[in-house]
Order: structure tokens, then C-alpha cells, then sequence
DNA sequence: CTGTTAGCGCCTTCAC
DNA sequence: GTGAAGGCGCTAACAG
């Protein structure tokens, strides 16, 4: 590796000289600048930036750190992306772990010092894990569950967007709607939540809640929910709608319904969560709740700034607002 | 922040006293260890890493460098972590750019040094801005584009994937065939390898290729794939099979089919390149080039970890072959 | 304008 | 089994 001392030699400078001519930090005359950059170019030197930044005490970097790369992860990154390199730091992913088991691992707490701000999605940590997470480094927790206090946190409002999503089935004429892969748990969870939020659609409309219609499922990937649904029709339960916790799970809730020559939206009205990109282009287009990643990815980018820029006030706990997007899965949609 | 001799001198101890204690390096007496440990524990030390690297000159850590954190890249992502992790290193990504003009500046040569070892993504890169990245640094090319001899590199079988996809929709009764989304660039680009692959197979079945057939879009979205699509039916050329450069692509048409009252594959077969999830569940599902992630994430990481275990051999440049997964989009399929 | 000194936090090497 | 010195590569602060 090249140093800063080998391209001071070559240069005939001292070391110091060579970093202000890289850094411009002080006037270095034009000779000596060429004779240093020239000597760069010549050994072909980069500077060592885990040297600069033990030395500078921080890494112009923030880590996300989320449970798996692809789907709705991938997309809120590109979100927060531009938002973290408008302050001049760079971001990075990290992955926790598939194994929601071994998550904390996966991403050691030493591994937090590598930057000077972390934004981690907590899918399946608890609050009494996260409170282990001792770190001396900003840190804002996005997802669905509960967590500790004392971290700032931005999560979606599941309820009311799952309310939404419900409400404009029963208005559009559903009666009997599924509540698929969300849960019947009793604590603050993203499965929860939107099935509260279906819940409370139903109140709303003077309907009955019937707990037989919550399906949850083993895994949320769109075949689980496509046999999931399978095993529903093949039960026999009467429905005429479907809120689908996630885009993926409405995804295998399509496939599902066109192999049993179910019409979506005219037997069965659809919507989902997460308004994925593919769910404008799946015919008929499934209406779904947008979980604006924008506003999540702008508020969580913020605090942490904020705390990074030395800010001390408590810890805040943000909501961030949903909407609806009605397509042609429910009625009324184009 | 808390640093090693905060430990020591809580403990009463030496510096490499508490290194050995953490490291386990050195045998430490029980005692002397149990009173380390109570301080690290009172204090909440947690290892500075970049100090660590520093004073190692390595970082356990490969980067991943993509153009943008979702769709095709969150999947190859997910395949290559688990295999990097399993040769005891951590896996980041970084993103270059939205802006294909200026990839290389925003992940500059000099933060590949963090690195051990970088997986490169070349999506925007042409041979000779990749001839200017000079790192010591091992690094291993991914993607479609020529790239300079002396750099290891995976590649898909594009042409032999879009052959095999255009063969089966010609063996399945289609003759018009769009190449939506492939251009006619005589380099070797994603977009051209795999327009080759389109007219071999028109050659190989004695069928005459026609330029006119040949649809670039402006950008790889759905949303244009659907708009380009839209016009090509309005200009009255007619078609009756669709290969798709990419799923994304494909699902553009999917939507720009079915709003024209088009009949997937009765009236127009199609056929992408990814095998994204969603074209599965998409009904009556996507036929597509499977691109095989598995075998591509296997194959770059070998290379990456042969360098980085210090094989100097000559670059290998590596064609990952593919296959084709038949659905209900094209005739025959389930 | 250029050079010297010192130290970021850790761990290899060597002494005790 | 434990401790002291030294240096990984860089740069802030000061000296000349």
C-alpha cells in the first residue's frame, strides 16, 4: 500500500505537505503542489480513509441496517439515499440477519461505531432487546413495533391505513373482508395494527367484526399467502373482499384468485400495503395504502441529523401519515 | 467515548491485559479477567473497529456496489450476503448514483480502500472509465458491459437467455415478435447481447428479422415500458409476441396489453429476462430467463475471495449460463 | 509557505 | 501471566 510518507519522499516534502496539497487546507506553493502531485500520480496513491477517520474521530457515513436488501427495504433506501448525501456523508447497508433469532448479532453494537449515525428497521426486535442496544452513536429505529422510549422512531400509521383500505371496500359494496396475514396480537405490531385498523372500519360501518376472517400467515412471502388464500376458498368461508397486510401478500392474493377463476375487483374487491411499484402495473391494478416512504425516509433522515448535529431533546416518536390509492382491484378505481 | 486504558484503568490493569481479556488471545489469570470484564461491563466499552482496522490493515468487510438498492440488485444482494458471511466477513452495500454520468465519483476509488474486497456493478461504466479505477484492492465486475481484460468478471448469458425465450415463443406460434426494450448497439450491452439473442433465434427458425421490431425505451421502468408499449399498438404495427428485455419491462407491457383489451397469450405471447418474484404471481404468470442469482452470487464471490486470499492467477471472465422459466404468458406453460 | 511533534485506539512484539 | 513500547496512516497545532 502507498502512503502519504512514500509520496512525500518521492516528492521530496514532508508528509504534512503532501496533506494540504490533497486537502487544500493550507497554501502550498505551486511548485512543490505539482512536484506532490505528480508524485501521486506516480505511485498511484489513494488516501487511507480508515487512518483519517480514526484520526478524525468520525466517518461521514450512516448505515441502514435492514433485515433483508430487496422489496420494500430496497426502495426506502433509495429514498434515504439522497437525503443522508445532501449533508455530505455517504450511506450504506447492512443486513441483519434472515434469522429474525439472531438479528442483534448479526450487526454487533462495536459495528455501530463504524458510523456516525445508524437508522435501523426493527423487524424483529423486541423493546426488551432493544434496550440492550447501548450505543454512544445517533441512532432512529423505523418499523412497526414498539421500542423503548428513549429512541427517536418513525413508524407508518398501519391503523389508519388499514382503516382506509377497508372502509373503501365496504363502501364500494364488501360485507365479508379478509383480513389476510394480519394478526390477532394484542401488542403494537405491523400485522396487528392494520387488523385494528379493519376492525375499526367495520365499527365504523355499523358491521360485525368476525374474527374467523383475520387469516394470518406463516411467512410473508407472496406464496404462502397464494396457498394461504387457496386453503381460505377451499374452506368454504364466504368473502367478497380482501385487505392484504402487504403488496407481496395481495400479490399472491391475485395469483390465488385467477386460478380459481375469481374476478378481482367484480367477485372480489382487493387492497394491500405498501403500494409497491409492480402493484400499478398487475391488471387490474391493485389499490393499495401508500406507506409514503418519502415522508418516512425525510423524517428519519432528520432526527438523525438533528442528533448528530449534537441536538439533545427527548426522544420523538413520529407517525408518519398514509394514503389511500384507489386502482382497478376495488370499485371505483380506473 | 470509551476506550481501551478507560478499561484498564477502571480495572487496574494494563492496556493489552484487557485486549487479551476480549480477544482471548493471550491467557489471562481468572481473577485479573473477572475484574476486566466487571469494568468493561460498568463502563459499557464497546471495540472502536476503526481502530481495530487500522492497526490490521484489513476490514473483514467486502462492499457491494450497485446502481440503485432495488428490484434486480435487493435480490442478487440477498444471494451474495450469506456466502460472504460464511467466509467470516461482513457484506455493505453502497450505491453509486442515480446518475449514470458521474458513478465513479460518487463511490470514489479511495473508499474501495475500506474495503477488503469490492463486488462492482458496472451498469453505466464503459471499458475506458474503468480502466482509470486503480485500487490494491481485490475487485470483481458484475454485468452486461465489456469491461477491461485484467479485471475478474460475471456475466450473464444474455443472448443465449433472449435466444432461448424468442425460440419458445416462435416454436409457440408467434412470428411478429417486439424485442421491447433492446437496442441495436453493436457493443456489448445488456441491451444489445440481448437483441442478439432475439434475431439468432428468428435465424435459427428461418424467419426474417425486421428492424422495425426492435423498441428501445428512454428508461427501464414499467411505467415507460407501458407508455412505449401503448404507442407501438397505436402505430399499427402488428405483433403477436412481446420479449421483454427485462421483468420490469415485461410488467410495463403486461398493464399496456390488458388496457387495450389484449389477451395474454392468446392474443400476444410474452416472455421476459430476470425471473423477478413478482412474475410468478402476476397471472397468468411471466414466462422468463431465470439470471440466475444463485449461480452469479457463487461465482463472484469465489473470484472476490480466491483474490483476497492472495490468487494472483490471470482475470477470469466468467458467463453465468440461464434459463428459461415457462408460465402462462406464452403457450404451453401452466 | 513548509516541517516537526504528537496522538486518534488498538494490537504485535518483546521484556519482565 | 502481565506490562511497556511502538507504530498502523493520517492530520491539528504549533514552530520556524
Amino acid at each position: 500500500m502507498v502512503t502519504m510518507s512514500d509520496v512525500a519522499r518521492e516528492a521530496g516534502v514532508s508528509v504534512m505537505t503532501v496533506s494540504n496539497v490533497l486537502n487544500e487546507r493550507l497554501p502550498v506553493g505551486a511548485p512543490t503542489r505539482a512536484r506532490v502531485l505528480a508524485a501521486v500520480e506516480a505511485l498511484g496513491y489513494e488516501v487511507n480513509l480508515t487512518a483519517r477517520h480514526l484520526r478524525a474521530g468520525r466517518t461521514d457515513t450512516v448505515a441502514l441496517i435492514v433485515p433483508s436488501f430487496h422489496d420494500y427495504f430496497g426502495e426506502v433506501a433509495d429514498q434515504i439515499a439522497p437525503l443522508v448525501e445532501a449533508h455530505g456523508r455517504h450511506l450504506v447497508l447492512e443486513r441483519t440477519s434472515a434469522s429474525a433469532q439472531h438479528e442483534m448479532e448479526a450487526v454487533s453494537v462495536a459495528r455501530l461505531q463504524l458510523y456516525d449515525g445508524v437508522l435501523l428497521s426493527v423487524a424483529g426486535l423486541d423493546p426488551e432487546q432493544l434496550s440492550r442496544v447501548r450505543t454512544s452513536k445517533p441512532i432512529v429505529l423505523l418499523g412497526e413495533r414498539d421500542v423503548p422510549d428513549h429512541f427517536d422512531h418513525v413508524r407508518l400509521a398501519n391503523e389508519e391505513g388499514a382503516r382506509l383500505a377497508t372502509a373503501h371496500m365496504i363502501e364500494r359494496g364488501s360485507r365479508r373482508i379478509l383480513a389476510l396475514g394480519c394478526t390477532l396480537d394484542r401488542t403494537h405490531m405491523m400485522t396487528s395494527d392494520r387488523r385494528v385498523g379493519w376492525e375499526v372500519a367495520h365499527r365504523d360501518a355499523g358491521l360485525p367484526v368476525d374474527d374467523r376472517y383475520v387469516v394470518p400467515i406463516a411467512t410473508y412471502s407472496s406464496e404462502t399467502a397464494r396457498s394461504t388464500l387457496l386453503d381460505v376458498i377451499a374452506s368454504g368461508l364466504p368473502f367478497d373482499g380482501i385487505f392484504a397486510a402487504t403488496d407481496v401478500i395481495a400479490l399472491g392474493a391475485v395469483a390465488a384468485l385467477a386460478s380459481r377463476g375469481l374476478r378481482v375487483p367484480d367477485d372480489v374487491q382487493l387492497a394491500g400495503f405498501d403500494n409497491l411499484e409492480v402493484s400499478s402495473f398487475v391488471p387490474p391494478g391493485i389499490t393499495s395504502v401508500d406507506p409514503n416512504h418519502r415522508g418516512v425516509a425525510q423524517h428519519a433522515v432528520g432526527l438523525l441529523h438533528r442528533r448528530m448535529a449534537g441536538g439533545d431533546g427527548p426522544a420523538e416518536h413520529v407517525v408518519a401519515p398514509v394514503s389511500l390509492v384507489v386502482r382497478g382491484s376495488t370499485r371505483g378505481g380506473r
